[in-house]
DNA sequence: TTAATCTTGAGTATTTTACTTGGTTATTTA
DNA sequence: TAAATAACCAAGTAAAATACTCAAGATTAA
């Protein structure tokens, strides 16, 4: 598993893809501005994320992107995963200079701490993620009203 | 939060010097042919490690380093932190081309996410990394031992 | 047809990673 | 005391990844 910034990106353009209405295609200009991203990189973003089947294209005036299954099928590790390259860390194979199993044992623990990770990352999905900070948001304009009403 | 190689290197290593017995220091040179990390890209990251009070290094021949404080005490983001600057994802502080809270609302989302990872990492320690590892050691050796007898 | 938009590919500046080199201390052992 | 050992330190560097630019199609709505 690796979270870098580019997964930061992809992730983030997915939520806002997500939270805009399902109806009409989102288009990249759009989350560009919306986001800080530069254009180019979301196209190169983008691409990876649709050939994982994650994003649909929609060419043409008029057109965009949608999801490319619901919110709700898709997991923070599908969104990293699609663009950043998963890196085999432990080239051992127990193959040579493997010293009293030492250390494969550090391999296979860390190995064992990635998946728990993986795991982790995938079982969030978007739509949670949304209902969550659409919950949190309503909470605040909440808050916000009982602030306003009590000065 | 940020998991790059470099705070993978920085975990293997950790769990390098957590297997080894406590009583003598571990050379980064022993880590170095163990793990397969170049011994100055180690001592960088043991410089970060000892400044965050993570590892704590002896000089002079028998030297090496220990853990600074017991392995139940460090947590995988402790170490991730140690060597990966935290950046900060979100510059947007509501200032300014906020659209509709739109970019808010997805940075925050993102921000919820990155603090649940953050939490996540932050209650395996080093430790339960160990036993675990331990274990399924343990589990090895016997299913070999069975398989032999069986032979 | 034309403009909007995805799609593709090649090229590039910047940053990070991972390493190299060449030292200096502190400590132990001979 | 001298030599060896290992942590410490700093500067530089090659390679890779990141983030972006530029340019040219392809597709489709209007």
């Amino acid at each position: 598993m690796r979270l870098s910034t580019k997964g930061r990106y992809a992730v983030t353009a997915m939520l806002d893809l997500s939270l805009h209405n399902a109806d009409n295609p989102v288009t990249l200009a759009d989350i560009s501005e919306n986001q800080g991203i530069s254009l180019s990189y979301l196209e190169q973003l983008f691409a990876c994320l649709r050939s994982k089947g994650l994003v649909k294209g929609v060419r043409g005036p008029g057109g965009g992107y949608f999801l490319g299954k619901p919110a709700a099928d898709i997991s923070i590790a599908n969104i990293i995963c699609a663009v950043d390259e998963w890196v085999e860390f432990t080239r051992c194979r127990g193959e040579q200079n493997c010293h009293a199993g030492q250390r494969c044992l550090t391999h296979s623990l860390w190995d064992d701490l990635s998946k728990q990770i993986f795991d982790f990352l995938g079982d969030i999905t978007l739509q949670e993620l949304v209902d969550k900070g659409e919950a949190k948001n309503c909470a605040d304009k909440h808050r916000l009203i009982k602030e306003k009403q009590a000065a």
